[in-house]
DNA sequence: ACGCTTTATCTTGACATCAAGACAACTCCA
DNA sequence: TGGAGTTGTCTTGATGTCAAGATAAAGCGT
């Protein structure tokens, strides 16, 4: 019991009045998933607007800066670590690349495939907006002490781990 | 300790390599709720294409739904429940109302106004993929027992509950 | 009653995304 | 070495969303 009701209690509540017949509780974890993400959206695009990045901006540096030295994958790479299309990516990739966060250049080894590099400057912006971001973070969580976070982290996680060792039979 | 090793467990272990400065232990819990929340989108998405329904077709049916007999409510009351813009919402009305789901009535207490209003067919097709939805969520959530699912929804609603009572404000 | 402000909905224009397919370069086996 | 199939990236056309503004009707104080 946390004391607080929040919408979630109020949107199963009208269900259960209107379908009593339904059994409603897997909205308990999963409609709180759904919100709760929603208010990170916001809260990362906050956090990222200091920087003036976008989102998806911060979702294509990242995954160059986690890549590590010398911050370069191939637009296919990034497209598996981000979840889109072939054609989004070219567009992200032209957007940043005319900011200077990129740069695009021919893979030396195929000629058909071109790596994608973090500049200096785009270094600098993704790994600001990760430390901003990670403060954002810490503030949505203030709530919970280190235990109730961790065991939070493990429930997730055993909800989350089929997925993503199911998604690798691809 | 689950046992499984999920993406955000090596998204972190990524981070901490290249910025062992940063404490990333925020990302352990929302960087797994952002990941679920895209499963869950996808799993919602094939739930209802069995009732040939989109997730927004579904948002704002089961709003109309959750409001009761008579099913009505005003274009800015779906707006403040869905969290899109008034253009958006326009646009949605029209599109459900061109598929027979809803009624676009005047509202005889303000001539400004409308009334939208769930058809019977709307009504059926809600009340069979909300019941989809719900078989679907079971599933995911099979991995926990009752007392698991229980802790989890607690601690997700007194991290999510700041956020719905503080939006009161506005 | 008269304006001024607020409220409710719709319209417009720009933009990011996706699905499907085009095109070029690579691989591999005969 | 040649040809078939695969892979990597980009292009195209349609769609849904948003922000900003237009329009019309209510509310409210004087």
């Amino acid at each position: 019991m946390t004391g607080m009701k929040d919408e979630v209690d109020r949107l199963i509540e009208a269900w259960q009045r209107e379908r009593p017949d339904l059994d409603v509780e897997p909205l308990e974890v999963l409609s709180r998933v759904t919100r709760l993400a929603r208010h990170l959206d916001r809260a990362r695009r906050l956090a990222f607007s200091a920087r003036d990045l976008e989102p998806w901006e911060f979702d294509v540096l990242s995954a160059l800066r986690r890549a590590g030295a010398p911050y370069q994958l191939s637009p296919g790479q990034l497209l598996t670590q981000t979840l889109v299309t072939s054609g989004t990516m070219t567009n992200r990739i032209d957007r940043l690349a005319a900011k200077g966060l990129v740069l695009r250049q021919p893979d030396p080894g195929d000629r058909r495939g071109v790596l994608v590099r973090l500049t200096d400057d785009g270094r600098d912006r993704v790994d600001a907006a990760m430390a901003e971001l990670l403060e954002h973070e810490r503030d949505i969580l203030a709530g919970l002490d280190t235990g109730q976070r961790a065991a939070l982290a493990d429930l997730l996680r055993s909800v989350v781990a089929p997925f993503d060792n199911h998604a690798a039979s691809h």
